[in-house]
DNA sequence: GCATATTTGTCCGTATGTATA
DNA sequence: CTATACATACGGACAAATATG
């Protein structure tokens, strides 16, 4: 058994390699977007080096490097000798956001002639899982599986890259779901015109389902617009 | 006089400020920027903290800040524990770039309904400097040129992000432009093909123009992926 | 396969510059 | 204007991983 044993360590820490280690930067990356998703550190909030290096026993120099990681990504806004803050969503950044969106979304389905079956799997996996999370009343993952399923969309483009912005500009989206008055009210009328984008495509009308993104973008953007 | 001298000083100080400081990090990643992108490091060099933190007189830990920001625009990969090299694009990766540029390029042109003769400007000005760069033999700035001109076409769009983005797709399509044999060879036929875009665009034949990138963005993937 | 040298990853202490009450 | 808090940048240290002979 410790042969097996011997051999399962090294077959586990082969993967562990493909799979990417990380640095200490990145999981600290990974739990502050972690905490700020989740609405816990509401945007415009400053976050201490010095306070939060000693919490979670970091030094500050590789907090540093964790902070550029988000920074990157738009979570954290730095301002030089003033520190980073989370970011708070201009209204201008939201325009852009859908504006990126538009580009992106309606892009990746123009792309697509022939929608095969297969390619829309992650479509209908991600409408179920809204509507599993309407049943159980959970609205805010109720907007995290929307999210995903546009992320879906625009993994139509079948680009890495694509996908990676796609996925920066609906975490940066998601700053603003945080201080929606009423999740519900917000998040339940989409999961059926997703449905309904899902069902166009499945039968192979891409044009209508292109149409049925743009008014869905459009009103979108206008309801949060008007939220802000 | 030294009323007025310290009225200078304080006005410029101010001035300074608008523009925006920089910090080290970002001082030296713009220097190594530079020097990638001319070609001085070719790609996959491997960058040593010691040799370069020494020779550029900053500590490492400043270095690694501004490798990090160089690693987010894919100028550099990041190996744990092996160091930072200077990214060599794979086939893969250049038939992504050209995904990307479709998506954008072409969702911008399709995004304009009225190409007011004020947003061309820029698109004129990109085509003015690559001719005058072939006239002087300067290939390498055509190729420049050719790339500002598209990131104008990107512009159309009137997002930030986009623009952005356009950008850090560019300087990774550099890295590429670097290892062609034949620069003048690759460049000069592109600037015509630019010329007739934008002909098209102040013509108000947008959906021709739209053709014409199509065919002016497949013969350039189809090129450079044969070059590599 | 092993031992060694090199390089990166991480942390700490400190000095300096900057912003703000 | 001063004082305080904080970010910026440096240099040194050691552990851990990697490269080399």
């Amino acid at each position: 058994m410790a042969q097996n044993e011997v051999a399962l360590i090294a077959a586990l820490e082969q993967e562990r390699a493909l799979l990417g280690r990380t640095s200490t930067a990145e999981r600290v990356a990974g739990l502050l977007r972690e905490r700020i998703m989740a609405g816990a550190i509401p945007p415009s909030t400053r976050l201490s080096e010095d306070a939060i290096s000693r919490a979670l026993g970091v030094s500050r120099n590789t907090l540093r490097e964790a902070f550029r990681l988000l920074a990157h990504e738009r979570l954290l806004v730095h301002e030089l000798n003033r520190g980073v803050f989370v970011r708070r969503l201009t209204p201008e950044d939201l325009s852009d956001l859908f504006q990126v969106r538009r580009l992106v979304e309606l892009g990746a389905l123009r792309g697509v002639r022939a929608v095969g079956p297969e390619r829309v799997v992650a479509l209908r996996a991600a409408l179920d899982e809204a509507r599993q999370a309407a049943v159980d009343g959970r609205w805010m993952d109720v907007g995290t599986a929307n999210m995903r399923f546009h992320l879906a969309i625009a993994a139509l483009a079948g680009s890495p890259r694509v996908g990676e912005l796609m996925e920066h500009v609906l975490a940066e989206l998601r700053l603003v779901f945080l201080v929606m008055p009423d999740p519900r009210r917000f998040h339940e009328p989409y999961i059926e015109r997703n449905a309904e984008i899902c069902r166009l495509l499945e039968a192979g009308q891409v044009d209508a389902a292109h149409d049925a993104l743009v008014r869905y973008l459009d009103d979108a953007e206008r309801e949060l617009l008007r939220a802000l």
